[in-house]
DNA sequence: TCAAAAGTGTTCACCGTACACCCATGG
DNA sequence: CCATGGGTGTACGGTGAACACTTTTGA
């Protein structure tokens, strides 16, 4: 005989983006102000139903595409959200991503029509529902990913300064650290191109410009190298 | 104005357990004859629909539970499949946990009742649905948890031996490990406690047993500090 | 010529790894 | 007395961490 599906409970499944950035200054989080009941007028993560055909990925896509504009993103499956009565007036579940986005790239104009705003991760404020848990949980993962992958460049603009580039570790993992120590790091994973020009808006010296190279970087992980920072 | 939350479309929402077991020999994988259409007859692993008053935590323990009569027992959420037709009959999104329980411990007839048995992890049969990436995903979590938590006590017996300790490490990461150099690792973690009694059906000699000291961990844990194997 | 950031090497302590022999015991 | 698994120590190379001075150039 066939299992009776119709006798179990349905809930709603959300998908909420943790939506990171970095600004040369500091670590940056994207929240809405939300713009209907429940809550109403309360800072939020980015979220949105998933549809009946749509994978949880796509879903956690099409929500930041809506807020951002951008494709092709860094994102990755976080945890799923279960209390009860998390969101009051319905049972939802929510699967919470996390995407790092190069915090110039976006479209302003989509984020004004969502009411966003980017908030310093040490002044992220309460948030509804159970989204500063989240927040949380994406932190912990990020500062672990970061010190195993170079995840870190999918926050920066495609060419940087390794001073950029310290300067985001050293507030994803929240401590400073030595620049020597960092360049000798770096330049040993061997996935960083160094170009000929240079940075001049920082210092009168200039500081030289790197580009990521996401192929070497590929062929080493399939190699099952880890970057360790 | 409210939002319509009626407008969405809702799912059913199950648990799936990957549930690991250590016979001091192999690394073990519990699976049911699943009992009911679709995909009757066929392995599985086993599963349940989340209760609209459970909490997703509470529904892979109440499933654990059902099958082995065990509670307390370590639980991880893994992550969220979503396949749009992963269940042919409706559309259902299951969040995967794993489990460790000590392959000792659980109820037999439980185990009858459900058609349930043990497989080595490389003899795992084909499995329903998305069931065997579950278990890949499983697997490597599990990989990389062993390499900086000492999750495997979860899966021998209250008192152990090192010999048990370094196959059940072996078997999880797959390769051998130098017996001198194991040991200097986990006697330096300091959370073993070394009894004075042996066990004498290995050898001759007799090994001593061990047992893992749980608060000593969680002291460790809280202070910060990372274990490597 | 000076201020401000960029760039660069060395030393030391510790950790991971490789490796081989003696011990205790029951049969 | 011997076969079997248990138990132990050392030497070496590599990696992470601490640390300071020189270079460039626009103002």
């Amino acid at each position: 005989m066939d299992y009776n599906y119709n006798q179990e409970d349905k809930a709603l499944v959300a998908v909420d983006c943790i939506i990171f950035g970095f600004d040369e200054e500091d670590l940056k989080l994207l929240l809405i102000k939300r713009g209907f009941e429940p809550e109403r007028g309360k800072w939020s993560l980015m979220g949105g139903f998933l549809k009946k055909n749509e994978v949880l990925d796509e879903a956690a896509n099409r929500v930041l595409y809506t807020l951002t504009g951008l494709n092709d993103v860094y994102m990755e499956q976080l945890y799923g959200f279960s209390k009860v009565d998390r969101d009051p007036v319905e049972r939802t579940i929510s699967v919470a991503y996390y995407a790092l986005i190069n915090i110039n790239d976006h479209n302003p104009k989509l984020l004004d029509q969502h009411s966003a705003q980017w908030f310093s991760i040490s002044e992220v404020p309460q948030l509804i529902f159970d989204h500063n848990e989240m927040l949380d949980r994406a932190l912990k993962r990020l500062r672990r990913r970061t010190s195993t992958n170079p995840v870190g460049f999918e926050l920066l603009p495609k060419k940087f300064t390794m001073r950029q580039l310290q300067k985001l570790y050293e507030v994803i993992l929240g401590e400073e650290l030595d620049k020597r120590n960092f360049q000798k790091k770096i330049k040993q994973m061997d996935v960083l191109v160094k170009l000929k020009e240079k940075d001049m808006t920082s210092s009168r010296k200039g500081s030289f410009l790197y580009e990521f190279d996401k192929e070497k970087y590929q062929e080493k992980v399939s190699d099952g190298f880890t970057f360790r920072v």
